[in-house]
DNA sequence: CTAGCTTCCTGATAGC
DNA sequence: TGCTATCAGGAAGCTA
């Protein structure tokens, strides 16, 4: 589910419910969603542990402890977290709980279970994949697509899509970001020209930033979504609408699959 | 460096 | 209604 703006709008919803607070217990209902350790382990490392911050990292979140340790999770196609009270019964999937001294419960629920924790000790280097990540898309410059995308043959979706590139963007934005830019999402990267790259680099920004504001909603909102701030969304111009005119020209878009993943665009609107 | 494929899973939906 | 096939917003790992 999730991409850049939805997994700050989690940070955000649930920084308030956890900075400061103690974690009194720690429950593991599915063991392989520790990556980096026993669930026994885990449930030991972070008993007594106080949350100091909740930061995001591209799609990564994590949990600082006041100890120095980290906790740092990937929600991937399907996760989500939400606050419960603790007397609440859990829902179908629910993997991971760090049950707080205030009777209130941080609840990890992903149908699919692909999403992943990792502990890290005070002072050992993270290998969740978070420390390899490229800039955050508003941090993008001009120069810096011209040294990375600009260098390679690859499609342009599929570089856009890349962690290591930007990190962050996912199959919806990056259609999104093409569309906005003018660019058909299967041109090979070294293609681009300055001003296709320059209007890549503005879109980039952009869109994330806006739907990091639209996805910004109240905590009742998101507790009643389930943990979800994404619905379909009257704000995607392309993504999910292959055959549907578009919004520019009217003529139908085209769905098609670039790199393994749903990719939709104009062929009138994008170059 | 690159393209293509598989794998990890459950659940929603479309078609028959 | 029930069955089957297909697809899904992520990403790593493998092959050639």
């Amino acid at each position: 589910m999730p991409e850049l703006p939805e997994v700050e709008t989690v940070r955000t919803v649930l920084a308030p419910y956890l900075v400061g607070q103690t974690v009194q217990k720690v429950t593991v209902n599915l063991p392989k969603v520790i990556a980096n350790q026993t669930p026994a382990q885990f449930c030991q490392n972070m008993t007594g542990q106080t949350i100091k911050n909740f930061t995001r990292r591209g799609k990564f979140l994590t949990i600082h402890l006041h100890s120095g340790a980290r906790v740092v999770l990937h929600l991937r196609m399907t996760g989500t977290l939400t606050i419960e009270k603790a007397e609440t019964p859990y829902t179908k999937h629910t993997h991971v709980v760090l049950t707080l001294l205030n009777r209130q419960e941080l609840r990890f629920v992903d149908s699919r279970g692909f999403g992943r924790w990792w502990y890290f000790a005070p002072d050992t280097p993270d290998t969740s994949g978070a420390e390899r990540l490229g800039p955050e898309p508003q941090a993008i410059t001009l120069a810096y697509l011209q040294q990375t995308i600009g260098q390679r043959r690859t499609a342009l979706k599929t570089l856009l899509l890349d962690q290591h590139i930007i990190a962050g963007i996912g199959n919806i934005y990056a259609d999104e970001i093409c569309f906005r830019a003018g660019i058909r999402p299967t041109r090979q990267g070294n293609s681009l020209t300055s001003a296709e790259l320059q209007a890549l680099q503005t879109q980039i920004v952009a869109v994330i930033t806006e739907f990091i504001q639209f996805h910004h909603v109240p905590f009742s909102v998101y507790a009643q979504s389930k943990g979800t701030s994404y619905q379909n969304d009257a704000n995607l111009r392309v993504y999910g609408r292959a055959g549907k005119p578009c919004q520019k020209c009217g003529q139908p878009l085209i769905g098609t699959r670039i790199g393994q993943r749903s990719s939709v665009y104009c062929a009138h609107c994008q170059k």
